[in-house]
DNA sequence: CCGCTTTATTGACCCAGCTCAATCCGGCCT
DNA sequence: AGGCCGGATTGAGCTGGGTCAATAAAGCGG
């Protein structure tokens, strides 16, 4: 069964989802060889993105999710008023724009925090097969729902946590998601400036900075820059969800 | 053509879609005639919850989701250690348990927080419907993605806003849904108890009364106990999310 | 390699909202 | 009716983390 154009296009060094390393993450996950290529011909590879340069703009028009191939991007939304607030960060195989289906405009802009490439898959395609694909259409409720309970500890954090407790939460899920993606859950480099940081936990970049030189004078962390290794993880992983002394 | 069975159902006052005054809202929103009934015919009904009766545990196995025919619920997640996070209220036509479907639990307990009446969807045939009809699909797409959406506002008013933004916040969004469902925007009756409302928001007690002492004192709202009246929408909303004085 | 700009760290001070504690109120049961 | 109990309000202080300000260090373009 030849499929030319795409063998062409896989030629002209366009990835496909079957030799993609991260398929095991991605949205295809549960899909039989026969299947995804299905999938991988709805999806549009697109030119890498710069540092800096955004994936889509709040208010635009929703038509793609996006799931990222490598790199990392965050969603950023401004509401009106004052200050925005960073909702967001997408690693690899992650799934970007979920939120823009119901009213078909993207809530929030999602912008590279370093050079990022990622799969288009226009939703308009990616629902027509998931009525033909019972497992791509499970998948995806799944990928909304995880987000959404994601959302919920989030909430939880934001609302309940010390400070301290933000960090070290936000630190062992990040390495938590690089060992899911086979990357070294003790020493990695964040994408992210303290800025984003703050925003996305709701400190000031002041206070992460201070926290962050504390975990260090605690050796339950090193950190130069913006790489950072991690200790003390048992310490890291109590200081995360336990504490609130009282 | 006779739908013997349901119309017997029906008759026996089990309510049904079609005559339900929250379609235009509820699941079946998009649907034509025929298909309604089809959607119908997998809904089961429940007897009514009683105030404080759970719909359902944290961490039992997920197999509905609900739509809130009448009541009003909350949903509150434990996490181990410390304090009970509130992470949402449920009012008529909404759906509950949407965050289960990913890993088979239902991350947090549903609690009515008055009598409550509830329709059960159970997910299976949902699914399995949503794949004959497309119109479905898309508005469970929808509720979910619309979901994601609100709970970005509220990591926002989690974040940023001060607590007097939180309860007018809080306090426009309430009277939104009930206007929605057609009710008054203005008059209505508040189901959860302070600390609910305190925990939702990220505050304690006190200081949700004393707000809402201060807000009546200015003649914005009219609380006694838990009857709202407000006075001055527009002022209201001007708190609810400017402010930020500098 | 050198300024220049952006990002990060550290210190000093202050205040919004928390905690603790004392009522107060309303519903409900006997 | 009266008493009781859980929820709500109000007051008084305390403090975690914000703000403002001053460096320091790291990119980065030339």
């Amino acid at each position: 069964m030849p499929i030319s154009a795409s063998q062409r296009r896989s030629l002209a060094q366009a990835p496909r989802c079957q030799t993609c390393s991260l398929s095991s993450l991605c949205l295809p996950l549960a899909l039989q060889i026969e299947d995804i290529s299905q999938f991988d011909a709805i999806i549009r590879r697109r030119a890498p993105l710069k540092k800096g340069e955004a994936l889509f703009h709040q208010g635009e028009r929703f038509s793609s999710v996006f799931a990222v191939r490598s790199g990392s991007l965050k969603q950023v939304t401004s509401e009106g008023n004052g200050e925005d607030q960073l909702t967001n960060f997408y690693l690899p195989s992650e799934l970007v724009g979920l939120d823009g289906i119901d009213d078909e405009c993207y809530p929030g802009s999602v912008v590279a925090l370093e050079t990022t490439t990622v799969c288009e898959i226009p939703f308009k395609h990616l629902d027509a097969l998931s009525e033909q694909l019972p497992e791509l259409r499970g998948q995806l409720y799944r990928s909304m729902s995880k987000e959404l309970r994601d959302d919920r500890r989030m909430m939880r954090l934001l609302s309940r946590k010390t400070a301290d407790q933000r960090l070290a939460t936000f630190l062992t899920t990040l390495s938590d998601r690089f060992r899911r993606r086979g990357y070294s859950p003790y020493s990695f480099r964040l994408s992210m400036a303290r800025a984003d940081i703050g925003n996305y936990l709701g400190l000031a970049v002041e206070t992460v900075s201070r926290i962050l030189s504390r975990l260090q004078s605690q050796q339950v962390v090193a950190v130069s820059g913006r790489e950072v290794n991690i200790l003390d993880m048992p310490r890291l992983i109590t200081l995360a969800d336990e504490e609130t002394p009282t």
